[in-house]
RNA sequence: GCUGUUA
């Protein structure tokens, strides 16, 4: 099941599950993982509450990566509020579950919600990581968030994680995002050695804001670099 | 085999 829904076969994979279980195999906590996964990228939520039914049969709702992944299913179909109980019922949140449930908000433009989870986050004292500082730094493209997005760069600053290329891609990402193109470019020339992400945040920043002439002028400097536009 | 992940 694995298989197929890493490599985008996700009916495949929900086709599997049902022989396995034809064939009377129990599904652990593995499998609900895969198949949640799997649902939330067909965004079928009919199939995804069914299953969520069932999770909930087996006692595993209140386990912190099944209700992670249910989460990340239910923002993926459009379902927040459904996200949201999912959310309240975990007995022990951790990293993850704040990331999927700040950004799923951003994805659907739900600012409010977005600052509302992101500061009870802090709150609450939870340590960002770094996979939520992404999460948080997307979240602040998504919903144009310069302001907070420049804290967010700071706190990032404060815990050296700033070297990190995927940390820095996002904030290049970011600043583009939110329409300041100035620091999106201050951050990429920190770059030591900028990837094809770096340089795809340069370019859809200008073609998103209209600045073709520049946009072509960075797609030619990726083949000077010898990097393979994709 | 294992949830949240930047163009």
């Amino acid at each position: 099941i694995r298989g197929h829904t890493c490599h985008g076969h996700n009916f495949c994979a929900l086709e599997l599950f049902e022989k396995m279980q034809e064939e009377g195999i129990k599904p652990d906590k593995v499998t609900f993982l895969c198949v949640v996964k799997a649902i939330g990228a067909l965004e079928m939520i009919e199939q995804g509450t069914l299953l969520h039914d069932r999770i909930i049969l087996t006692g595993l709702e209140c386990d912190v990566m099944i209700a992670n992944a249910l989460m990340h299913m239910y923002c993926s179909c459009g379902r927040l509020e459904s996200a949201c109980r999912v959310f309240d019922r975990i007995p022990v949140r951790d990293v993850a579950s704040w990331s999927a449930v700040i950004t799923g908000h951003a994805a659907h433009g739900n600012v409010p919600a977005t600052f509302g989870y992101f500061n009870l986050m802090h709150q609450e004292g939870m340590k960002p990581d770094k996979v939520t500082v992404l999460c948080i730094l997307k979240a602040c493209g998504i919903i144009g968030a310069l302001e907070q997005g420049k804290l967010l760069h700071d706190y990032i600053r404060r815990n050296e994680a700033d070297t990190e290329l995927a940390v820095g891609n996002a904030l290049v990402d970011m600043y583009a995002r939110c329409g300041s193109m100035e620091d999106s470019l201050k951050v990429f020339k920190t770059l030591l050695k900028p990837d094809i992400i770096s340089w795809g945040a340069i370019i859809s920043g200008y073609a998103e804001h209209g600045c073709f002439g520049l946009a072509w002028d960075y797609l030619q400097k990726v083949e000077r670099e010898g990097l393979k536009p994709n």
